[in-house]
DNA sequence: GATTGTGCTGGTAGCGCTCCCAGGTGTGTG
DNA sequence: CACACACCTGGGAGCGCTACCAGCACAATC
């Protein structure tokens, strides 16, 4: 509305209300005391002039920070181009908007977890969001940053953390492969150096025990390209295998597309089973567990912004989502 | 490896260095005129002390803002969810890191594109990123942010854009399919008011009616849900369709998987094409046009955080990506 | 009436940085 | 030898904001 040439600040605001800057400021930031009279007055003048505070003012003189870092373990810097990460990151920049935060991702090289301390050690650091966490990295937190991380998928003392139960998703699977006659199940698995992917490996490994099977695994890395030589693979080490187990929905889909290729039957032959609920798993009839990232990077973020003292460590559950390939 | 309580400040190279904090922030942010000595000096000094400059201090006194804004356009805020949407907005985030400035995403509804002027107003803003962008929106940007603003999917002569050569890809698939002998072609459209997915729709049709075939339409929104009812529609109004053209994979998927379920041949009865060129296309088979979000947004954002002057509208090239879906 | 609060206010010192300006050197030109 | 002009430096102001501190009024208490 006002012809703002140069944007108004909170000197203009306190001018135009007639009080102090200190006063406005209180107002603005509503903190300490102030009368009503002030706080009309100067919130109609910020209204009038469309003030909005500065935010790099602001968080200068509260040394405060003015993005989230999301900072991301792996091998190379292309884990940053996983559709989980991008989910992560997207979420996080939602969750940070309304209070004037940036969001920042950065790599964090498996063989280098010192890059985090680098990384967070940027004063323009809010807070920091650990993803693919290793335990190198948690003990590489910034003290300053101690109580403004969180970490999705790994269990911790350290740094509260979020993550879904993969080992209960994982289980709920592999129970329903044994239930409908499959005894000879295999399994695509996650980089052995993820926690989160371990869990999944370690229930698939618990069930098969528990029940006199053999466990058959072979490598991946929640793509759907290694899927596909996964599939392979396992056909060849152990062609009678009658169900895969993917740790993820791309793993199980280039399973399946890999299989097809080859003339097998899915699940005529070979049942499939992924792990996300990715939005084409119900077009392409994937039997799969849940895994709502959004709402789990959510949870992470605000905990961070909230500085929840609390809850160390959340978990959601994983449910069993029945479709026609397993 | 200094046990840095409080971190450094610039001032605490410029004297560790034995030099004014003015020949400091001279080395650091590299303008002015610096001698070799003194560079080097400087340079050492904040090595050994590990400073990182403060963004907001630095953002405070430029005057410049803390983060990019990327606005998008949408009838409902889930459009936020889209992994197109999240593609760029990680692709950001990651341009951005090294220029120590955040992203935040915001949604402009379609019915108030003013909400856009509101949120750029924001002195944090440095720079704004405009995807799905509509014309309303092109003249609500705030004077303060012309030239530090670009589009992502528009030809507009106020806002530097780039974008992907919707009609060149689709006029490919378009003649690929009739290449092939197919002359019943339909197509799920993308949402009308969208500029980039009525430029696929406009060569649709030109190269149809040059042909002298009619055109067969119905509106879809780009999801894979709304892929699978459209699919419907399309044979229960021409139900001697031998051809659906999605404006998306995720469009083709959803309309894969609904004719399957329904008893038909893809591509035997109907040749399914999508456009993205997604992970999945190559798992699923789904001949496509390649669409490098990735390379988009970087570009994009990069024209931002450089001010580029020059390059008023940059368009990648679609390539046919054939497979066995048509 | 003196004293202690309670509620509110304005002045002011910085947060860490950049940038302008006034000077300092040293080298070349009239 | 004066002068211009390059290159380089330090001093200092100030970006917009918050937080601290002193101070004022007014009421409640002794």
């Amino acid at each position: 509305m006002t012809t703002a040439r140069r944007p108004a600040t909170l000197d203009d605001v306190a001018r135009a209300a007639g009080v102090s800057r200190s006063t406005a400021s209180r107002v603005i930031a509503g903190n300490g005391f102030t009368s009503p009279v002030a706080r009309d007055r100067v919130r109609t003048a910020a209204d009038r002039l469309g003030y909005v505070p500065n935010a790099a003012a602001r968080a200068l003189v509260r040394g405060a920070g003015v993005r989230l870092l999301v900072a991301v373990a792996g091998a190379t810097p292309s884990v940053l181009d996983d559709s989980y990460i991008n989910q992560v990151v997207s979420t996080s920049a939602q969750v940070c908007a309304p209070y004037g935060l940036g969001v920042t991702v950065e790599w964090v090289p498996l063989d280098e977890p010192g890059r985090l301390t680098r990384l967070a050690d940027d004063r323009g650091v809010a807070g920091l969001l650990l993803v693919n966490t290793t335990d190198a990295m948690l003990g590489l937190v910034p003290r300053r940053l101690r109580g403004r991380t969180a970490s999705i998928g790994i269990g911790s003392a350290s740094v509260p953390s979020v993550d879904i139960d993969n080992g209960g998703g994982t289980a709920a699977i592999v129970r329903h492969l044994y239930a409908t006659g499959h005894r000879r199940i295999a399994m695509v698995t996650g980089p052995p150096w993820l926690t989160c992917a371990t869990r999944s490996v370690e229930a698939y490994r618990g069930l098969l025990r528990q029940a006199g099977l053999p466990a058959r695994e072979v490598v991946g890395d929640f793509s759907a390209a290694r899927g596909r030589a996964a599939a392979r693979e396992v056909l060849r080490r152990w062609p009678d295998t009658d169900a895969i187990v993917g740790i993820s929905d791309a793993t199980a889909l280039g399973v399946i597309g890999q299989l097809r290729a080859d003339g097998v039957q899915v699940p005529g032959d070979v049942a499939v089973t992924g792990f996300d609920d990715i939005p084409l798993a119900s077009v392409t009839a994937l039997t799969t567990a849940s895994h709502p990232v959004r709402r789990i990077a959510t949870a992470a973020a605000t905990m961070v912004l909230e500085q929840r003292p609390v809850p160390p460590l959340t978990v959601f559950p994983s449910a069993l989502v029945l479709r026609e390939s397993a």
